[in-house]
DNA sequence: TAACCTCCAGTGGTAAGACCTCTTGGAGGA
DNA sequence: TCCTCCAAGAGGTCTTACCACTGGAGGTTA
C-alpha cells in the first residue's frame, strides 16, 4: 500500500488492512482460502466489526480478497497492478473519451509540428525511434520502457508543435493513459505497425508537410484505438 | 460506474458515492466548497451514518472529496484537472496558443454537442443565454458576470459533448484566459455579434446540425481571437 | 489594547449492539 | 431418493453512544 493513497484512505481502516495481508502472508494462504469471519476476525485483532469490514472492503477494493455474502472471505489473487488502475481510472474515463482527446490535440499539433521543425527536432524524433528499435531488439521486451518512449515520441511532436498549453494537457493526458491501459505495442503487429507509422510521420514532419502528418497521426492513433477497444472488450466481455 | 468496479466496492456505499456525486454535479458545487455534515447528509439521503461514511471514504480514494477531521468534507477538483491546473499554472502562454488550443477543443465539441443534445440541455442552454440577455440590458454592464456566463455557455456546450477530459481541459482552460484576458464583450460591437453567433450556435446543436455546429464553433472563437489580438495589440503596441 | 489561554460547539472517527438478508447444510417427510 | 423447510452461520446495514479534532468566542493578563 504505498503512502499516497494511504493518505486518501481511511487511517484506522487502512492500517487494520495492513495488518490482515500480513496475516495472509505470514499464513501463506493461498488464493480461495476462506478467512474467519469478521466477528472473529474483528476479535482477534482488538478491533470493532466496523473498522475490520471497512479494512476488508479496502482489501477487496484491491483485488486482494473477495467477500461473498453469506459464505464468508475468500484471499483472492492479486489482479495485475495494471488491470486494478485500468479498473479505478475507467470509472472517470473510457477509453474512448481518451483517445476522442488525444486526436482532437494530437492531430493538428502534429500539423503544427511540421510546419516548424528544425533539424534538432528531427534528430531528436529519430534518436527516439532508434531507441524504441534497440529495446525492441532485446528478448524480453520491456514494455513498460517502450511505452514511455512511445510517449515520448508523440510528445516531442507536440513540443515541437509549439504551444505551451496543448503541450502540458497532452502531458497529462499520456500519464492518465499510462494509468488506463497496457501499451497497445503488446499485441500481435502492433509494434511493427506502430514502427511503420512513426517513421512515415517523422518523414512527413521533416518534408514539412503538414496535411501528409495530419493524416498519419489520424491513421495511428486510429489504429492504437482499435487495438486497445478490442483488447478492453476481451478483458471484459460482459 | 462499470459493473467490474462495483464489485470490488461494497453496492450500498457505492450506490450513495453515486448519489453525491450527481448532487455535486448538479449543484455545480465548486471546488472548496464544504459539504453538509454527516449527519445532516445521511438524514438527506436517508442512509444511516456509517454508509455515508463509507461513500464519502470512496469519494476521497477517488480525490473527489477532501475530508477533514474537525471542519468537514470539502468537494475536490477531480484528480486530473487538479495536475493539469499545477502545470498550466507554473507557465504563461500567449494568447495565441490559448485560442489555438480553445479551437481544437471547442470546436469538435461543439459538434458531439450537436449530435447527443436532449431537450433538457437545449433549455439550460436557452437559460444561460436568457441570463447574458438580463445582464446586457442592466446599465451599467456587469462585465465580470458577463464573462462568466459566456464561459458557462461554452463549458455548457462541451458538458454535453460528454469526453470529461476535455472537459476538465477546458474548464482549465477558461480560467486561465480569464486572467489572461479581459473578456471580448467589452468591445464595441462585440456584445451583439457573439449573442448572434451564441443563438445560431445553439439553433444548430438544437437541430442536431453537427457540421454547423462546428462551423459557427470556429467563427466565433476566430473573431473573439481576432478582437482580443487587436486589444493586445493596442494595449502593448511593441 | 493586544496577546494568550480556556472552554464549548460543531464536525469527523470509532465502537457496540441489534436487526436484516443471504447461503448452506441437515433433518424430516413424502 | 428427492423435496421442502428450518436453523445456523455469515455478511450487510442501522442506531446510538462515546471519543478526538478544530476553530471561534469569551475572559484574563500584561
Amino acid at each position: 500500500m504505498n503512502s499516497r493513497v494511504a493518505e486518501l484512505l481511511p487511517q484506522r481502516a487502512a492500517k487494520i488492512a495492513q495488518q490482515l495481508l500480513d496475516i495472509i502472508e505470514i499464513q501463506k494462504l493461498e488464493p480461495g482460502h476462506k478467512l474467519p469471519p469478521e466477528r472473529q476476525l474483528a476479535d482477534m485483532l482488538e478491533v470493532s466489526r466496523p473498522s475490520l469490514r471497512e479494512a476488508l472492503h479496502i482489501l477487496q477494493a484491491q483485488g486482494r480478497v473477495q467477500i461473498k455474502h453469506g459464505q464468508g472471505t475468500f484471499v483472492q489473487e492479486p489482479l495485475i497492478a495494471q488491470e486494478l488502475r485500468a479498473s479505478v481510472m475507467s470509472k472517470t474515463h473510457g477509453l474512448n473519451e481518451l483517445f476522442n482527446a488525444r486526436e482532437v490535440l494530437e492531430v493538428p499539433a502534429s500539423k503544427w509540428a511540421a510546419e516548424k521543425a528544425t533539424k534538432e527536432n528531427i534528430r531528436l524524433l529519430r534518436a527516439t525511434l532508434n531507441q524504441i528499435d534497440t529495446i525492441t531488439a532485446a528478448e524480453p521486451i520491456d514494455y513498460e520502457q517502450l511505452q514511455t518512449l512511445d510517449a515520448k515520441f508523440h510528445l516531442t511532436i507536440v513540443e515541437i508543435a509549439g504551444n505551451r498549453f496543448i503541450n502540458q494537457t497532452l502531458n497529462v493526458l499520456q500519464d492518465v493513459m499510462k494509468m488506463s491501459m497496457e501499451t497497445t505495442l503488446r499485441f500481435p503487429g502492433r509494434l511493427k505497425i506502430s514502427r511503420n507509422e512513426h517513421s512515415a510521420i517523422l518523414a512527413a514532419i521533416e518534408s514539412g508537410d503538414g496535411d501528409l502528418a495530419l493524416k498519419l497521426t489520424l491513421q495511428h492513433i486510429t489504429g492504437a484505438r482499435a487495438v486497445a477497444l478490442a483488447n478492453a472488450q476481451v478483458k471484459n466481455p460482459d
